[in-house]
DNA sequence: AATAATCTTGCAAACTCTTCCAAAATCTTT
DNA sequence: AAAGATTTTGGAAGAGTTTGCAAGATTATT
C-alpha cells in the first residue's frame, strides 16, 4: 500500500474512532508498528492527529463527533427526522439564525439548498458549510466555550443585536408549558438576543427535553412561533403546547 | 494505445480509486511501469494528478475538506519550522492574535501552552482549539470565505479595531523589500486592523514567499517588527530586511 | 524505586525513482 | 515504397526512499 493512502486511511480510521493504539492501526492497515509510527508522526506534523503514548488520536473531532457521541448517539434518528422537518419550514430566501444546541445542528444539514445565508454562533455549524459556497455564513464573533464549540460573551450577544433575520431554529435543554429553559448560563443572553433577531422563532426539541426544566429561564412560550419535536413526545405536552397556541409539529 | 488514451484512462481510474500504486496502473493499461510513470509525470505537469512513492493520487476529489490543507501540504517541513521558531518569540501571558494564513496556523499549533488568550479570524485556528480549554480564543465575526475558511467583512473589521493585543502573528503572500502584499483583497483590510492592534507584528514567510509580489499591498516593512522564515530564504533579502532595521530570525 | 510498556535511533534489506540506452514504432522525405 | 529522422517504449544500473527490526533511552504504572 502506498504511504499516503495508509496516512489518508489512518486519519479516516481516527476521525470514526477518536483514539487508536498503535497495535489496533497496525493491523487495520497491516502494517508494522514502526510503520504506523512514521505515518503518525507525519500526520501529526500536518496537524490533523495528536501522537499519545500508545496511540493517537485526532485533533479536530469532526464536527458532529461532540455532539453525536456520548449523550445522544441513541436519539440520533429522532434529531435527524426533526432536522428533516423543521428545514421544510424554510421558505426560499429566507435568511436563517442557527443556534448552538446539538438539535440545532442537524438541522442545519438540511439547509444547504433552502437558503441563501445563515447566521450562526456554532463552530461545528460553521465547519459544515466552510467548504460549500453555496450559501454564505456569517459567523458572530465571540470566546470559544470548548466542550460545546459555541461562541459566547459580548461579542457574540453584540453581533446578533446587530441584525434581523427572517428565522431563528434554536433549542435548549428544557421545555414545559411555562416556558423554555437551558442549562448554560452564558448562552441565555445571547439566545435571547437570537429570539429578538428573528420574525420567526422556531424551537427543536427531541422528545427527552419535555417536562424538563433546566436551570435558566430562556424565554416564555409566547415568544415562539413553532415548535418541532418528535412522535415520542408526551401527548399531554404537545396538546397543553396548541393551547397556548404554539404550532407544532411532530416530526416522523 | 495512444498515450493521450492511456492518460485519460490514469485520470479516470484514479478518480475511482483516489490511489493507486504504478504495478496496479501498468496492468490496467497493459504498459510497462515506465511508461505509466512518464504518464503520470505528465499528468502531474498537467496539475489533475499527484505521484507519490510507489503510485499517485488524484489531485482532490474532496470539496470536504478546507482547500486550506491540501495547499498545507507543500512546504510542510519549512512551515513546521518556522512555526516552532515563531512560537518561541511569545512570552508568557501575551495576548496573541492570530492570522488567517497557512503559515500561521503552524504557529498556533505551537501556541498552546504559550499563551493563556488567542484572537483569530480562521476557523482552522478556531477548530484547533475547540476542544481544549487550556486557553481562551476569541473568534471574531464575519463571513466565511469558502475556500480558506476565514472569516471576513465588516464584522471581522470592527472586532480588531476594537481590540489591543501583544502580539501579532501574519502571514501572506508576498515579502519583497518594498513591502508586504498578499493576493486576497478582501483580506487586507482586516490585516491592517490586526497590525493596528497589536504591540509586535510578526510576519512568517515560507521562503518561497521571498521576493514575490502579490497583487494588494498590504503594508511597509517599518510597520513590521519580526520576519520568521526558514533557511532557503535567499541571502540577500535577508541581508536587505535587516538593513532596513526588521528583525529576521532563520527557522532551522 | 522498580517494572513494564512505549518511544527514538540507527541499520540493513527491499523497494522505488531517475537517468540513460537501445529497440520498436511512427513520421518525413525522397 | 524505402531510407532516414524523430518519437515513444521498455528495460537496466545506480541513487535515493521506505520498511521492519533491534538496542538503548524515555515515559507511564505499580
Amino acid at each position: 500500500m502506498q504511504a499516503e493512502e495508509r496516512q489518508k486511511r489512518i486519519e479516516d480510521y481516527l476521525l470514526k474512532t477518536e483514539f487508536a493504539s498503535l497495535d489496533e492501526l497496525s493491523e487495520q492497515l497491516d502494517a508494522s508498528v514502526s510503520t504506523v509510527r512514521r505515518d503518525l508522526s507525519v500526520l501529526e506534523a500536518k496537524g490533523t492527529v495528536r501522537r499519545t503514548h500508545g496511540g493517537a488520536r485526532v485533533v479536530n473531532p469532526r464536527s458532529d463527533e461532540f455532539t453525536f457521541s456520548a449523550r445522544d448517539t441513541h436519539q440520533l434518528a429522532e434529531k435527524e427526522a426533526i432536522g428533516k422537518a423543521c428545514a421544510e419550514l424554510i421558505l426560499p430566501n429566507q435568511t436563517v439564525i442557527v443556534d448552538a444546541g446539538t438539535t440545532a445542528y442537524h438541522v442545519a444539514r438540511h439547509l444547504e439548498s433552502k437558503t441563501p445565508q445563515i447566521i450562526t454562533n456554532s463552530l461545528p455549524v460553521a465547519n459544515l458549510f466552510s467548504a460549500a459556497n453555496k450559501l454564505e455564513v456569517v459567523v458572530s464573533g465571540g470566546v470559544i466555550y470548548p466542550r460545546l464549540g459555541v461562541l459566547v460573551g459580548p461579542l457574540a450577544v453584540e453581533a446578533f443585536s446587530k441584525i434581523r433575520a427572517d428565522v431563528a431554529i434554536m433549542s435548549a435543554g428544557g421545555l414545559t408549558l411555562d416556558g423554555i429553559s437551558n442549562s448554560h448560563g452564558l448562552l441565555i443572553e445571547i439566545q435571547r438576543a437570537m429570539i429578538q433577531a428573528a420574525r420567526k422563532v422556531i424551537f427543536c426539541f427531541d422528545h427527552t427535553k419535555c417536562g424538563r426544566q433546566s436551570l435558566s429561564r430562556l424565554c416564555d412560550l409566547d415568544e415562539v412561533d413553532v415548535i418541532v419535536t418528535d412522535k415520542a413526545a408526551p401527548a399531554e405536552t404537545v396538546k397543553g403546547l396548541r393551547k397556548r397556541g404554539v404550532e407544532v409539529i411532530i416530526a416522523q
